[in-house]
RNA sequence: GGCCCCGUAGCUCAGUGGAUUAGAGCAGCCGCCUUCUAAGCGGCAGGUCGCAGGUUCGAGCCCUGCCGGGGUCGCCA
């Protein structure tokens, strides 16, 4: 039950009317409207600007939004969920609900359970590839940025009703891997006893590797050794990338995220039994005449050593929006990595993937352009793609920057953040942040039991709501609290300011999925948790004060169930909105 | 130099279908524990929403330019 959208309706249909009476042009439709709760609470609960927003286009003799906005109050003023309507300031209208239409959200709520908030279902498929690190390695924090970033978004689109494909993307294909090799090789040659020194430079120097090594030795015996590079390079990166996948599904499960679909970018053109997708793929753009052999102007800044003026196969991006042709082709004859990249995504427009999502890391934002280009190019506009880029996490221990290098091979990585503060934790927190700003996590703050720890502190509003109950089993050890009883309890007695103000926050809440899901901004579901939350602990306190405010009340066993529903419905958002960020709801802090 | 992101209270940040008096936390000051967890709450103080124009009846939000910070800049991924 999403207030805000039935309010709308009636606005619908009061619109339609006066456009039947020729009072308002008959050729427009009421979509630019906003139905949203005020800014001042004293406003009321619902505000919306439709008289403002289509004063203009009124009937001759019939122009002011004040006007406008008197004629739509009256036919809203019958609506069975409001109480009170006024025109302010401009033409406002301001709308007080009637305490039914919030005690049917608390009803809702309760009876709806883990599906209050979720809009009806549309069903539509939606691809969100996230993580997409190269297998070279463990996983480090900014990784997991995005991985919990894409997490939380894929859950909450399927709360809203799509459904979602996670995927991760393999960079198995690049000279990236081929070092992976080497470095993996060498290891190999350190565990059958050889002394190799300090790592060369541009070899991967960690020490996870060491376990890979040994493994060939084990593996291979002395066979490896023997090879030329040619005959062993491709065995060791297989059997390295694999080990590299193996240890990022871990990280990745030790975080709860997993995906559906691992996607290599080698079997693009590896997969012996496939025809050359990358090929294909250019083949498309070529048949729409958006490839051409040519050359590019210089880059404007420092001249790379390398450089010189060549001839390559280039795609017409800039036709797209692209501020320069993209290259297909290295000067080897492989393809580049975006040539991968738009094969990629034709096959997952192929897979039926219209709505597509990407979680990069904000380094790659010079990218965007380009592959949008790519994909509205691929689906002759009709696909669509979402790029959305996470900033950098600075690690923090009490205020102060934890260092990394990871040129030497030791840098902090995501598991150990999260063996020391917990997954709880790390989810929340970089959700507790828009995807596109930087990111401070301290380590030392997050795992405090404080209201400076936002985690903590909306876990915490939860444990209360269950400290309530476990309460009021004492004082009335058979009272029904079960959901339905809840739902089927006197609501009319839930009428104090504060407890009012709890039921408009959680009436917000199906609307806050809805522009969160739309938005793809995870991160609004875990500041409205946080107001959510707020509201709880500031009432609760208010019971310290003035007992008669408490939710058990000793000598009213309705009274209190009344209050527990209350306190219940509460919980189950706070439970839904951690649920979808992947946080844990515990009963206890303790 | 081009492109992208950011610039809101002393600090860290919310605030996208433009709108009625711009919000929260921290830091500062003043208060609240014999009773549902004070691991919390209330109050005071604090802002030319980077600057300048523009669009609009109305701009923190849209457009342009500038300033400051970050990222990125044929074949890396």
């Amino acid at each position: 039950m999403n207030v805000f959208d039935e309010i709308a309706l009636a606005l619908t249909s009061a619109f339609a009317a006066l456009q039947q009476e020729g009072r308002l042009d008959g050729a427009l439709t009421p979509d630019r409207f906003s139905v949203e709760p005020p800014r001042d609470a004293s406003h009321g609960d619902i505000a919306t600007n439709i008289a403002m927003v289509y004063a203009r286009d009124l009937a001759p003799g019939f122009t002011s939004p004040r006007q406008f906005a008197t004629e739509i109050v009256t036919r809203l003023g019958q609506h069975p969920l409001v109480a009170k309507v006024d025109v302010a300031g401009p033409g406002f209208i301001n709308i007080r609900l009637q305490h039914a239409a919030l005690a049917g959200v608390l009803r809702a709520a309760l009876q709806q359970k883990s599906r209050f908030g979720r809009p009806p279902a549309h069903h539509q498929p939606v691809n969100v590839e996230y993580v997409s690190a190269n297998p070279t390695g463990p996983m480090h924090v900014g990784h997991g940025r995005g991985a919990v970033f894409g997490d939380a978004l894929a859950a909450l689109l399927e709360f809203a009703g799509a459904r979602v494909t996670r995927e991760f993307y393999i960079n198995d294909a690049g000279a990236q891997v081929d070092v992976l090799a080497r470095s993996a090789f060498l290891r190999y040659r350190e565990a059958r006893g050889e002394t190799i020194g300090a790592i060369p430079e541009g070899l991967y120097p960690g020490d996870y590797l060491k376990a890979i090594g040994a493994q060939l030795a084990r593996d291979h015996g002395d066979a490896l050794a023997a090879m030329p590079e040619k005959q062993w390079l491709p065995l060791v990166r297989q059997a390295a990338i694999d080990a590299m996948m193996a240890l990022i599904r871990d990280d990745l499960a030790a975080l709860n995220i997993r995906h559906d679909v691992f996607f290599s970018e080698a079997s693009l053109t590896r997969n012996a039994s496939a025809a050359d997708q990358v090929r294909a793929a250019i083949d498309a753009l070529q048949a729409r005449g958006l490839i051409y052999q040519g050359t590019l102007p210089p880059p404007k800044g420092a001249l790379p050593d390398d450089w010189e003026d060549r001839e390559q196969t280039l795609f017409r991006s800039t036709q797209f929006g692209d501020d320069v042709d993209r290259a297909l082709m290295k000067s080897d004859g492989s393809y580049t990595y975006f040539a991968s990249d738009i094969a990629y995504h034709a096959d997952k427009l192929k897979r039926g993937f219209s709505t597509m999502i990407d979680i990069w890391g904000a380094d790659h934002g010079g990218y965007v352009k380009r592959m949008k280009a790519a994909v509205a190019a691929l689906s002759d506009g009709k696909g669509e793609l979402d790029i959305k880029l996470c900033q950098l996490v600075k690690l923090m221990r009490d205020g102060e920057p934890v260092k990394m290098s990871k040129r030497s091979g030791e840098f902090v990585t995501l598991r150990e953040v999260v063996d020391e503060v917990g997954v709880d934790a790390v989810r929340f927190m970089m959700l507790f942040r828009k995807n596109d700003a930087p990111l401070d996590f301290d380590l030392a703050k997050v795992i405090e039991k404080s209201r400076e720890n936002p985690v903590f502190y909306v876990q915490y509003a939860f444990a209360r709501t269950q400290s309530a109950f476990r309460q009021a089993a004492q004082v009335f050890p058979d009272l029904n609290v079960a959901p339905e009883a809840l739902a089927a309890s006197d609501l009319d007695l839930v009428n104090h300011p504060a407890e009012l103000e709890l039921l408009r926050i959680m009436a917000q809440f199906p609307r806050l999925i809805d522009q969160a899901a739309r938005a793809h901004e995870p991160h609004r579901v875990a500041f409205y948790l946080h107001d959510l939350a707020s509201a709880l602990h500031s009432h609760w306190t208010a019971g310290k004060d003035m007992p008669h405010l408490r939710f058990v009340n000793e000598e009213n066993r309705q009274l209190t169930q009344s209050r527990l529903a209350l306190v219940a419905g509460v919980a189950e958002i706070l439970r839904t909105g951690l649920a979808l960020l992947g946080v844990g709801a515990p009963d206890e802090m303790r």
